[in-house]
DNA sequence: GTTAGCACTCGCATAGTGAGAGTGCTAACC
DNA sequence: GGTTAGCACTCTCACTATGCGAGTGCTAAC
């Protein structure tokens, strides 16, 4: 997803236009240095002013924008008639549309894009909303488990679309504990804790009755070998084992259970994200764009799509920068009417997840921008404790 | 849910109806006893085979009944007048329903508890289907994370409904094995392993620095006092132990550890559900009478509505059989449009966890309750592994 | 380059219509 | 008594026609 269609656009980097007026984004009389030519590239101050305008009324209203509206709603300082001329413009560049004849503008996935890279206010949460959410973190600092949850319903309700967040997860994890507890005489439960903070239990059948004593003995074993290792490694060390006539009860014990190791962190590595909460799912369906069943199924077909999901997530992940993915620009079908925007927290090489929201592309870009970046650099400080 | 509005008929014990004909559980010709009286407790076998028929029919094809598509896939015997008469005391006894004057039938809420209370046919499983879920599960059997997984995947596709699974927990669960791993420090991360599979971790702050050698002490006389327990012995085992002048370093790491065990616990037996899986919402979404997405809404809503899904799984659990709440016996209103089929699986008293469906109450009762039923059964048998 | 004016297009809501499905009722029948 | 053929009646649904309003695109004047 190397800026897909969006690519065609010159990269014009993020910039901070100066804003007056409420702090919802909308801007009411804007300056900016004019720029000279007409181009996708670089639109002159007032299409891009319009521009803007048709997206920051759509998003909100979910109607196609008149010329009229814009100009009773804007102070553009010319009848609505100049403004026609200026959304055929657009229209002819490919950034807005029309249903039909007779109705306003609608954005594309093109004017979205163009918005999100060139024209979306440097739109920032509010301080009070800050410290809110900040004082909700602190709430659950000691329960990890709770930290992605929040994650997904606070950036749900930041933003009114679906919240989502991944649990964070190296390439290859690390062991940072393994037990062995007693299930029956011959079978042991494998509780195996990940440095990223992920637990596995497995069972484990014994090839004869052992007792928790000898299991304790087995993981103590086991830990010297396997702590701060990935699975390739302790492969490597298991094989230094002694074997054949060697080979003892307890060694035959501790390479079964090494064996299982390996086998259980190599199945959570190949999994590319181990697990994935969401929230405010009923936010994207209460969007009138998905008023019918069949458009909501394709919303739910997209969030069971593991493959995409766990495939965005590396892409992000490598990234390392907040990314963002806008209807067609999506590969699968049953995602092009969805937006995504994504960024990763953790620490690259050891663990990464992602968080971000999901909702129609008809979306609030810059409050989700902004929204997700906090987040994810909250996430970034719970995690970077778990590491310090 | 005592019955819900189902108590208003006599309680009649499900029987087998002598079924000729094609594996669905569409009957063509029943023999049956006749029964005198036409009442609800138990209508006359006639009419009895003409409300499972409209039902059926219904189930199927999601449109209305007419007295001649039953006379034409049925052979009653009758004429179309003749089952028209009987459909119009179906509906004077509330068992059917009527759209508009020139429609078919419409099972009503008490139509569908009538039928799986007295004339859904027994349908079993086939046997070929048996052993392959059966495989299935043979092949998670060493990774209890996945068995609620597919038990909900199974049902949802078995059914063409949601599939629903909880994990099992008991109200007081016991601790299998508590660790305590340094993460910093002064921060350590306390590893709870439930009797019940289930596993928690949470942030401990040490009053000062700590080796992880000296965790290992404290681990391991915390082990001593809490393997076993539930958070009410534990804390008073804490309550014995040796305070004031008397404590040392070593019993005052064991004594925070201990209350932040006692609180972990707590936390956890507070949840009526720990974890809950589901899978085929799509299924339901593509019913016909979830068209529009306001009514998808509604049951998006109600699965989210963890207070109703636990207060239910409580109730399952404490009746020690399959469950079915259909249409209006649901209080919350966003329930009303879909019937639930729940089974307890586990151990009475301790550990129990529900499975089941949710579809819309237009759904194949007979197949879902084989199916929850044949579920259940396989996951008591997984379970009673870990305390075999 | 901007704007007023206006013809034109198109969607949407409303009303009207006819066909078809299925019922409820009645009177005859067994 | 239960059963049935026949038929009038009701209601939905699909289709068509119609008028209104919103909003555009174009042109000519500024």
């Amino acid at each position: 997803m190397d800026g897909g269609p969006g690519a065609q656009l010159e990269p014009v980097p993020r910039h901070r236009l100066l804003v007056t007026g409420n702090a919802g984004g909308r801007s009411m009389e804007l300056t900016m240095a004019r720029r000279p030519r007409r181009t996708i590239g670089s639109l002159d101050a007032r299409s891009g002013d319009i521009l803007r305008a048709v997206i920051d009324e759509y998003v909100t209203s979910a109607a196609p924008v008149s010329s009229g509206s814009l100009v009773s709603n804007y102070a553009f300082g010319v009848s609505s008639a100049t403004v026609r001329n200026i959304l055929a413009d657009l229209e002819a560049l490919g950034l807005l549309t029309h249903p039909h004849t007779s109705a306003g503008r609608v954005p594309t996935d093109a004017g979205y894009r163009y918005y999100v890279q060139v024209l979306a206010d440097d739109w920032a949460m509010p301080v009070v909303e800050q410290h809110m959410i900040r004082h909700q973190f602190g709430q659950v600092e000691f329960a990890s488990e709770h930290w992605f949850r929040l994650a997904a319903t606070t950036l749900a309700a930041e933003t009114g679309t679906a919240g989502l967040a991944t649990t964070a997860k190296a390439l290859q994890a690390r062991v940072r504990r393994v037990d062995l507890v007693t299930v029956q005489d011959r079978l042991a439960m494998m509780v195996v804790l990940f440095r990223e903070g992920a637990t596995k239990q497995v069972m484990h059948a014994l090839p004869e009755a052992t007792d928790q004593e000898a299991l304790n003995r087995v993981a103590s074993l086991l830990n010297l070998l396997a702590v701060d290792r990935t699975a390739d490694e302790i492969e490597a060390a298991l094989s230094d084992l002694p074997a054949g006539q060697e080979a003892t009860v307890e060694s035959d014990l501790l390479r079964a259970a090494g064996d299982r190791l390996v086998r259980t962190i190599r199945e959570f590595d190949a999994a590319m994200i181990d697990d994935f909460f969401s929230d405010g799912l009923l936010n994207v369906l209460a969007a009138p764009e998905f008023d019918r069943s069949d458009k909501v199924r394709r919303v739910f077909a997209a969030l069971e799509n593991r493959a995409y999901l766990g495939s965005l997530v590396e892409s992000v992940a490598r990234a390392g920068s907040i990314q963002i993915f806008i209807g067609h620009e999506n590969r699968p079908l049953e995602m092009q009417d969805v937006s995504l925007v994504l960024a990763p927290y953790g620490m690259v090489g050891r663990a990464v997840g992602v968080v971000g929201v999901l909702g129609p592309t008809r979306m609030p870009y810059a409050q989700a921008i902004a929204s997700v970046e906090f987040v994810s650099s909250l996430m970034n400080e719970l995690v970077e404790h778990l590491y310090a």
